[in-house]
RNA sequence: GGCGCUAUCGUCUAAGGGUUAGGACGGAGCCCUCUCAAGGCUCAAAUACGGGUUCGAAUCCCGUUAGCGCUACCA
């Protein structure tokens, strides 16, 4: 059984880039039938918070994508030891007394890269057995087999072939002097423990797999696959964060800006995968289907944001794109929360999908239906002063009031049977149609810009659009 | 500093030895039209640099430059 996993660690909000990371995941899953798994990487006991915890659920329950097991490394912290114990066991790890080394600028680099203390990794079990009963404090550190193996090799799904000499890899910590397990550890113990097939995770930790690869093999368990995915980065090339870029990198925030969930997810999945056949827009189901590792890059893509819009006009566009081309009846899923956030009441279902239809076209995010389309939903809209003017054109309100009462008489109430009501009417007053049709749209939805006019009056109802003509 | 990864229009990308280097967003223009969108059409816009290999290189190799990542108890 395939089965990948997704191990945000809750230190902030749901991240764009771990966004994209955990859909990438689960497509693959959902493409090849296997299972997902949320973990919730939170050793970091210092930098962990409930807060951000419950802002990465509010984001991944956002995009809609469930997952199938979940599970919280710090209730694992004991098993983590355990298998932190088998390695030292086994003589893959020793003991390290030496002080911590706090400041990272005091690093000795110049003269190559640093690997381990000697003395440490020299000392004789009865002595670190000596020193640990003694109570002194240590590290445990992962003994790097430089003088039986030259390098680690594994092969990368999206990177291809990757290789290290042992030389380079530092004696890195499995256990911190306080008893906790490291990332390396915890992540390492867990994935043998949840049987992960393949880890699907960030570039960022390109270079620490060979240190997995080693604790994998120490464990005795099957060496997963992987894939590393190119990193989403700001327009400068540096690296996303709350710090320099704000609400940009925080999911959350397309959904407050009134995004589609799928609009979103198929915009994360162009930054750094593509379907080769120069499809842009796909639903969940294509990107499913379409998805694999040869599609994706390995360059780091650009979030395209500025300070002055900070929403990168690609993915505004596919919202657009989705907005438009979804099942009515699911868009109206997504506004009927949206209007009732905003105070408004859909119509009942056949007029409330009429007038989606009419005004879909012409929004770009789910929040202007509430702004651009409130004369739809409610008698309380703004006439613009745009549309004052068109009102106030010779003649024009006396016109409305003379068509309302031909509407109101007349047999059928059609955009048809109200484009040839209202060009006879202009035609038998000697006016341009333009100039009964432009007022109508003002009075009728408050603004001189949206769909036909004729389409207004029908998505409307008839005793709704008379009403309106003769407030003119 | 060491090690690793990467480099095609402003941005996202296609083309994995032979194409006028394709598509999309954004920009400009035209058409359509009751307005605004949508839609259709057109235009501008790219292979980081230098060497090789080859009849032929965006594509393979080397170097340079630049960016990113990892680098003594963050994930």
């Amino acid at each position: 059984m395939l089965r990948v996993r997704f191990a945000p660690s809750p230190t902030g909000f749901l991240h764009i880039g771990s966004a994209r990371t955990f859909i990438f995941n689960w497509l693959y899953a959902r493409r090849h039938g296997g299972q997902v798994i949320l973990r919730i990487d939170d050793t970091d006991v210092e930098r962990n918070t409930e807060e951000s915890l419950a802002s990465i659920f509010e984001g991944l329950k956002w995009l809609e994508l469930a997952w199938d097991e979940q599970y919280r490394q710090s209730e694992r912290l004991e098993r983590h030891r355990q298998m932190a114990q088998v390695i030292f066991d086994k003589g893959l790890a020793y003991r390290d007394f030496s002080p911590a080394h706090g400041d990272a600028d005091e690093r000795p680099y110049g003269e190559g890269p640093w690997l381990f203390h000697p003395d440490m990794r020299a000392m004789s079990r009865e002595e670190s057995d000596r020193r640990a009963a003694a109570g002194e404090p240590f590290v445990l550190r992962f003994c790097v087999p430089r003088e039986t193996r030259d390098k680690i090799v594994f092969t990368d799904l999206v990177y291809g072939e990757q290789c290290k000499a042992t030389a380079d890899i530092e004696d890195f910590a499995l256990l911190r002097s306080n008893g906790m397990p490291t990332y390396h550890m915890a992540s390492c113990a867990d994935d043998v423990d949840l049987r992960i097939t393949h880890i699907i995770r960030g570039q960022d930790h390109l270079t620490n797999t060979f240190k997995h690869v080693l604790i994998f093999e120490a464990l005795g368990a099957p060496v997963p696959q992987f894939a590393h995915l190119p990193l989403l980065v700001a327009p400068d090339g540096s690296k996303l964060s709350k710090r320099r870029h704000g609400q940009v990198v925080s999911v959350t925030t397309y959904r407050d800006c009134g995004f589609l969930p799928q609009a979103y997810v198929n915009f994360l999945c162009l930054l750094g995968w593509s379907p080769k056949d120069n499809r842009e827009y796909l639903t969940l189901d294509e990107l499913i289907a379409a998805f694999s590792f040869e599609g994706v890059n390995r360059h780091n893509a650009v979030v395209n944001f500025t300070p002055e819009n900070p929403i990168d006009p690609k993915a505004l566009w596919l919202n657009t794109q989705h907005l438009r081309q979804m099942d009515v009846r699911d868009l109206a899923r997504y506004v009927r929360p949206v209007l009732e956030r905003a105070g408004l009441a859909a119509p009942s279902e056949d007029r409330f999908l009429q007038v989606l239809e009419v005004i879909r076209t012409r929004y770009q995010t789910l929040n202007d239906f509430v702004t651009r389309g409130r004369a739809y939903f409610a008698e309380d809209y703004e006439i613009t002063p745009e549309a004052s003017d068109k009102l106030n054109q010779p003649g024009a309100r006396e016109l409305l009031h003379e068509l309302a009462a031909r509407l109101e008489a007349a047999a059928e109430f059609t955009e048809h049977s109200v484009e040839t009501e209202l060009r006879n009417l202009a035609a038998e007053r000697g006016v341009k149609a333009g100039l009964i049709i432009n007022a109508a749209r003002a009075i009728l939805t408050g603004q001189t810009v949206g769909p036909s006019a004729f389409a207004v009056f029908t998505a409307l109802g008839r005793e709704r659009a008379i009403e309106r003509l003769r407030r003119a």
